[in-house]
DNA sequence: GGTCGCACTTAGAAGTGATCCA
DNA sequence: TGGATCACTTCTAAGTGCGACC
């Protein structure tokens, strides 16, 4: 089958990877020294491969290294490159316009022009005064993958809805009496309830195809970060012993610093060093002469300040909860909201990141700098020209109010540690969203169907003449069975070292002719997204083996693996394969196709729902486990583990306690013989049935969370399998989909719910 | 053809609040 | 009833990949 490439050998038993925050030695790098060797290597390969084209590759990239070599000009360099984006923002934003014409856009499958039609009014809509005119899409007949199933009639929708809510019930019902967990189905019932009854079923309607995401976007702006309140004049920051009074703008960022002393970030040298060298930015002349080292600062009175502050919060009165829930939902309801095309969404993130310390992930060089507080003059507005424009707060105005239907943000601000630009977005519960997502799966299920072609090129290819086709394909190799990442190239200096498949250097990588009785057996090690370590050991086939050595031959640990490769080139081969393939989309295919083949060999009908949900999870945490999803173990995981211990141990002297009670009543009633005693021993044999189960119970707790102490599930869940194949799973074997789904998991993959059936296929 | 900016997805950590249990 | 625990939500960093531009 397609599908079955050895996954399950490679990464889905391995058990040898650790969460480790990766440590990074300073090697990264001199560059020169990087490429020392280069010129040496490329006539050995020139010899070796009489081939051409590989050779100017690594020039290049050479010369891209070395480009930022002088450290001392990086802060105006960042200063010019901010104020060159800036312009050519502003330049871009003056020639996008949707009344220009569009530019053409890609969308696997999607490619007939909209036609606007008539829409009936619903309590769902939200309509604008100046907005009118309906705005259903029309579908393109060819657009197969993507096609909308038939619309069934109302009578008939509610009919099996109902059925299938029957179905649920039976499920439901025994298993009320026990514990109703949050997200559980008692819960989520009861919830039903409120939630409206006929939800938009955008996946039913047209796509635009033109490369337009909106007709009509009417929304409030963002909410902005609350001003700063100075501390009370009893709360000191003492400087070398002594109390110094800050200014204003020192004093809220000493505060960000006190808010994190808890942190480990604030005994990292970088974060200290970044901290303080942005925080005399914000000091007077006066302060900065006076306060030079950050050793002598003294933040313990202020942290213990906002520690009572927190602790007021949560010994606050019901009441006062209330109040400050009451107001969220307020805010939420006027700025948690858009109309998009005539329909509300939810907005993602509608509030403006508040400034304080960039916690920049593994070692980031910038962690610590002061993130500043965002204003109006840096927000730029998205959104429809007729629609009532947001309004910046009193005595403020936007930096600018932009009308560009070919992007689906609706606000945007340029951030001051990188210079990227964040965004204001839906809810993946949106439209705009869900179309993406199936999107992604359809791709990701278009690479099913030529995936063998694909991998018997990649491995014909490892024998190719030219070594950029044999690091292609060998990469493609990885990519494919280990589920790797792309891995971009990545500017030194600005972000934490960390590679994916393409940008793998020497040092990642060990080969073993023979380890523990496997042969060519390669040992990746390297830090990833996120710096989370990637460790695994994998047995590859042997020309694999041959051709890492001969990658590997005279290159120093720091040069790249890959040196004839990147990921533009890699994509631009994919793109060639199959229309739209991508690395990612490997990724994506592999973690659904596991999980498809994994709940198929886990699932036995005889299992009870409980003994199922188990099985899912247990197929969702062999595709965690094949895309590296870790996490640090909870801190409270060793006494969590061990209160669970305390309980299973309690329930084994029950349990004990339980059967020498059943012995003796058995002793009992074999002397007395009544009906008393008789029916005593049968008591005594339930308590010890229900007390076995309690313990099974505990037990497998006890393993699923052991099991689960360094593996995140959800990422996979949200960004990798198909909804698609839990929904026909969760029908198939009569699970609600509540057991599987929490709410905003549902209303997420409300389109996958809506239209999987049972014997849907990945 | 390469570089860079932009738009978007993917990611783990932190924060929050509901539920459990002594 | 209140503290502990855990599921869920929010936050925002860190990736990918496309396309404009030089």
């Amino acid at each position: 089958m397609s599908g079955d490439h050895g996954h399950k050998d490679s990464q889905v038993d391995s058990g040898s990877r650790v969460n480790d925050s990766h440590k990074h030695k300073d090697k990264h790098k001199d560059k020169e020294r990087k490429h020392k060797d280069h010129k040496k290597d490329k006539e050995r390969e020139k010899s070796k491969c009489s081939n051409s084209e590989y050779k100017d590759f690594s020039e290049k990239k050479h010369k891209d290294k070395v480009k930022h070599k002088d450290g001392s000009l990086e802060r105006h360099k960042e200063k010019d490159k901010h104020k060159d984006k800036e312009k050519r923002r502003e330049e871009k934003s003056k020639s996008s316009s949707v009344d220009g014409k569009p530019k053409k856009e890609k969308e696997n499958g999607f490619a007939s022009p909209p036609r606007i039609k008539s829409e009936p009014d619903s309590d769902d809509f939200y309509h604008s005064p100046k907005h009118e005119k309906s705005l259903k899409r029309e579908r393109d007949d060819d657009d197969y993958e993507l096609k909308p199933k038939k619309i069934k009639t109302e009578n008939e929708k509610k009919a099996k809805k109902r059925k299938q809510e029957e179905d649920e019930d039976e499920d439901i019902k025994p298993r009320k009496k026990t514990k109703d967990k949050k997200g559980g189905e008692g819960d989520a019932k009861k919830k039903a309830k409120k939630e409206p009854e006929e939800k938009w079923k955008w996946w039913e309607e047209e796509r635009y195809t033109d490369g337009s995401k909106w007709k009509f976007l009417e929304h409030k702006g963002p909410v902005f970060a609350p001003p700063y309140e100075p501390l009370p004049s009893n709360i000191k920051f003492y400087y070398d012993g002594k109390p110094v009074k800050l200014s204003t703008p020192a004093e809220e960022v000493a505060t960000f610093f006190a808010k994190m002393l808890d942190h480990e970030y604030t005994t990292k040298d970088i974060f200290r060093k970044n901290f303080f060298k942005d925080w005399k930015k914000e000091m007077t002349s006066e302060e900065k002469s006076k306060i030079t080292d950050l050793n002598k600062c003294n933040f313990a009175e202020m942290s213990e300040y906002f520690q009572a502050q927190s602790e007021a919060r949560k010994q606050m009165s019901k009441e006062e909860k209330q109040k400050i829930k009451e107001e969220n939902e307020r805010v939420l309801q006027e700025y948690g909201f858009c109309v998009m095309d005539n329909h509300k969404e939810r907005i993602g993130n509608f509030r403006i990141e508040p400034p304080g310390l960039f916690r920049g992930r593994g070692d980031h060089p910038k962690m610590g700098m002061l993130k500043r507080r965002i204003r109006p003059e840096d927000i730029i507005i998205n959104c429809s020209k007729d629609s009532k424009h947001p309004k910046p707060p009193p005595g403020t105005k936007w930096k600018e109010v932009r009308h560009d239907n070919k992007v689906t943000w609706l606000v945007s601000w340029t951030e001051n540690i990188q210079g990227s630009i964040k965004y204001i977005m839906l809810n993946p519960s949106s439209r705009i969203k869900g179309e993406k997502d199936w999107q992604k799966y359809e791709t990701a299920r278009r690479l099913k169907k030529c995936v063998d072609r694909i991998r018997a090129q990649y491995r014909d290819d490892w024998k190719s003449k030219e070594m950029r086709i044999r690091q292609r394909a060998v990469a493609l190799y990885f990519i494919d069975k280990l589920a790797l990442r792309a891995g971009n190239e990545k500017e030194e200096g600005e972000t934490a070292d960390t590679v994916g498949c393409c940008s793998l250097r020497v040092e990642h990588i060990k080969l073993y002719p023979e380890l523990d009785g496997q042969e060519f057996v390669v040992e990746f090690d390297f830090p990833g997204k996120d710096s989370i370590r990637y460790y695994n050991k994998i047995p590859v086939e042997k020309r694999v083996f041959k051709n890492l050595q001969l990658f590997l031959e005279n290159k120093q640990p720091e040069d790249d693996l890959f040196d004839r490769l990147n990921t533009s080139i890699l994509n631009k081969h994919l793109q060639e394969l199959m229309d739209g393939l991508t690395a990612k989309v490997f990724r994506t295919y592999n973690a659904s196709i596991t999980l498809q083949q994994q709940l198929k060999e886990l699932t036995s009908p005889e299992e009870n729902i409980p003994a199922k949900i188990l099985s899912y999870n247990r197929a969702n945490r062999a595709v965690a486990i094949l895309c590296n999803h870790q996490r640090a173990p909870p801190k409270t995981f060793e006494k969590s583990m061990q209160n669970l211990q305390t309980k299973i141990d309690a329930k084994k002297d029950q349990l004990s306690e339980a059967r020498r009670e059943l012995k003796s009543a058995k002793a009992d009633a074999k002397v007395q013989k009544d009906e008393k005693t008789k029916k005593a021993v049968e008591t005594k044999k339930k308590a010890v049935q229900r007390i076995e189960e309690q313990l099974m119970k505990l037990e497998v707790q006890a393993t699923d969370r052991e099991e689960n102490k360094q593996i995140a599930l959800g990422t996979s869940k949200l960004n990798y399998l198909d909804p698609r194949i839990s929904v026909a799973w969760c029908k198939k074997w009569n699970v609600p989909i509540e057991k599987i789904y929490n709410k905003t998991q549902r209303e997420k993959f409300a389109w996958a719910i809506d239209m999987a059936d049972e014997d849907f296929e990945f």
